[in-house]
DNA sequence: ATGGTTGTGTTACAA
């Protein structure tokens, strides 16, 4: 079973690439972030068409976050349990083929110090509530999204100057590797390994074509999903498409 | 270079 995330920035904009990829990398579970428009307006019909079961949690012009699955979605939790005050639509949960499958769109959190990067923190703080719960349960699970972390200085092309940012600072750092440590497993990290393994590139100053890019989206394995986990990769070349969003996918395998 | 770009949706805000 392939598992793929992706933040598509506005699936109406994006929909000529999101279903041109959908056919080229034929992802069983595709978790899309920033879809930026209400349930009523999302291309359901489209996507329904290429074989897809969809999931939605949308807000009209900013967020929102929806699940693609060629398998049926059983047990749809709307929004991150725990914190039901989030105005915010940045969180989906399902289960396919019996595998757990969160679909995060983790708060940027800039400008930093301020009242983003705190909501930030607070909203990381619930997530590795509800990871640390739904590990009692010892199912296979992923996590998947934009984190908007840059885990270490490896995965960003300029350390020094993305130290004071909300995606690198070391209160960002701390507590994703917390969430980690509770028994997660980087599913790309298992197979790529070294500096310049990005997701994202910004669309301004020429980002791409520099090759200025941040690894920010991620694929969270519990143990039970890390033992049947056999490759992951990035799909780099969506990036220099046409209309491009400013993230790539991250995919992985599972030997489900 | 106090710059640069994209999307939403009305002209500022988020990323």
């Amino acid at each position: 079973m392939k598992i793929a995330s992706w933040n598509v920035n506005s699936v109406k904009a994006r929909l000529p690439r999101v279903t041109e990829w959908l056919a080229d990398a034929r992802p069983d579970v595709a978790l899309l972030q920033e879809t930026k428009c209400l349930n009523e307006g999302f291309p359901a019909l489209e996507l329904e068409d290429m074989g897809y079961n969809l999931a939605l949690h949308g807000q009209k012009s900013y967020n929102g976050v929806a699940i693609l699955s060629r398998h049926p979605l059983e047990d749809i939790q709307i929004g991150l349990p725990g914190y039901g005050d989030d105005e915010q639509c940045r969180y989906i949960e399902a289960t396919v083929n019996t595998v757990r499958v969160a679909c995060i769109y983790l708060p940027n959190g800039n400008p930093a110090p301020g009242p983003k990067f705190e909501y930030k923190l607070e909203w990381m703080g619930h997530l590795k509530a509800r990871v640390a719960d739904l590990l009692k349960t010892e199912e296979p699970l992923v996590f998947g999204g934009d984190y908007n972390i840059c885990p270490t200085d490896e995965d960003v092309y300029d350390p020094g100057g993305w130290q004071q940012d909300a995606l690198c600072r070391p209160e960002s750092r701390s507590v994703f590797r917390a969430i980690v440590n509770l028994g997660l497993t980087d599913a790309l990290r298992q197979f790529k390994t070294g500096p310049g393994i990005y997701t994202f590139w910004d669309y301004q100053a020429g980002a791409w074509q520099k090759d200025h890019g941040l690894r920010i989206d991620h694929l969270l394995l519990s143990p039970q999903a890390a033992d049947r986990l056999t490759d992951a990769g990035v799909d780099r070349a969506v990036r220099g498409r046409e209309k491009a969003s400013d993230h790539v996918p991250v995919w992985c395998e599972l030997d489900f």
